[in-house]
DNA sequence: TGTACATCAGTGAACGCGCGTTCACTGATGTAC
DNA sequence: TGTACATCAGTGAACGCGCGTTCACTGATGTAC
């Protein structure tokens, strides 16, 4: 029988034989408890049940799982984004406004991920293999920044890619980190961070020439349209929910 | 004569004269050095000369001197805001923009005050005193808001100011806290983040149906125009710098 | 103007604590023959 | 199939360290009379 792992180490021999996941998740719970300032390699080890010097046997130290969980959070990140883009079905703007969905539920459900990812301070940028990850999940973003672009209506310059997936970029982690947070250091808002978001970002491609309204309108999602619709200034904006 | 204070401590009594300020002035340079996770209560006793018991006198712990630290840069930064916006001269465009780019400078020159106001996690909405000083902060940009939704063009629906305060915000905030560090955590990037802000906030604002280009031309600031032209996708943002 | 006294703002020694890290060790596992 | 041996993955005790915090104290300052 496989009483090894995900059995609750409630049974385990001398030799753990998943340390390397259980410091791991250990650390991840702590980040989302405490920040990624407030974990340490020793409660770590004290969390997965092992003695304070196991942990040295996976990792150099502290800041070597630290860049562990943000690479990993960086793979799932960027698996997140992919999957809600579906490579741009079942039209461009949808699978857009997907991916900005999928960026504020990442923040949301994962903040240890996140905040290991954007706000550790580990140096992502002297990492390569932490760099690659980052820059994979942000390719994602310019990709269907790309293809965005290419949609620009006729009459319409196109403009840069690059510079609208940074502008996304920076529209979904401001959202995600002043409102979207999934601990405890999250601001109250009148309006949930995701139609915040959408509007944003609708308003955003409008302010570009895109027709945002002109979906076909079987692909619009239910609910009130974010955007104030023309020949009113009320709506669901103005009052807290 | 004066030996008290600005004398750079080389000489004292047995009395500080202004302890509180050194502390403060300390854990801002401390936190500038390594992050507010970084810094200790020891630590800034230890550079503002003292014995580490001395701090006691003037905080009850470490966690109401970071608070404090928060505390002044939330005023710190709604006199920048507000000096920025000056009341919306010459135009409310080219003020609103000022205040952008005033937001970035902020995180930039400031980025121990800023990341004690959002990243240090303290807990904001529990503290009465901080949580005014914040809204003090927003109700500016939310003010500007509120005059540039007032100009909207005849025949556009007017937004609501709290929505788009609250987007502009996010905008700045992305950009600041992905691009504009004013320590060693920031991204490269192919320009500067106050042309990424500025481009962003234009294109947002024209989504809204505000003709961003119409500004008087002796209001026009120096320099390439930061939206690129209608009629071609190349221009500055296509080549890193 | 001087003096006595209260208050303020620091000192410095001490404490308990938990952390990071090392070390020689040992139980468990895998493998060559 | 059994056995000897190498390697792996953890133990547990120990260390030095710096932190937060307390305490009785003391030098400096302010003030009443």
């Amino acid at each position: 029988m496989s009483w090894r792992k995900d059995q609750g180490r409630t049974e385990r021999g001398y030799h753990h034989g998943n340390l390397k996941e259980a410091l791991l998740q250990a650390a991840l719970d702590l980040i989302s408890q405490k920040g990624p300032a407030g974990f340490t390699f020793a409660d770590a080890a004290r969390m997965a049940g092992v003695s304070p010097a196991a942990p040295y046997r996976h990792f150099r130290d502290r800041d070597e799982l630290l860049s562990s969980i943000a690479q990993r959070g960086f793979e799932q990140f960027e698996a997140a984004l992919t999957q809600a883009w579906d490579d741009g079905r079942p039209d461009t703007v949808t699978a857009f406004e997907r991916v900005g969905k999928a960026y504020l539920a990442f923040a949301r459900s994962e903040p240890a991920f996140y905040s290991a990812m954007f706000e550790s301070g580990i140096p992502v940028e002297s990492n390569p293999t932490l760099m690659a990850a980052s820059e994979r999940a942000f390719a994602l973003i310019r990709a269907a920044a790309e293809r965005l672009a290419a949609m620009a209506p006729p009459g319409v310059p196109r403009p840069p890619a690059m510079m609208m997936a940074l502008h996304i970029w920076s529209m979904a982690h401001g959202v995600a980190s002043l409102f979207g947070r999934g601990d405890g250091a999250r601001r109250k808002l009148p309006m949930s961070p995701d139609d915040l978001l959408e509007a944003q970002v609708l308003i955003y491609l409008r302010g570009l020439g895109f027709p945002t309204d002109r979906r076909p309108s079987d692909q619009k999602p239910s609910g009130p349209p974010p955007v104030p619709p023309a020949g009113g200034s009320s709506g669901p904006w103005g009052t807290p929910k």
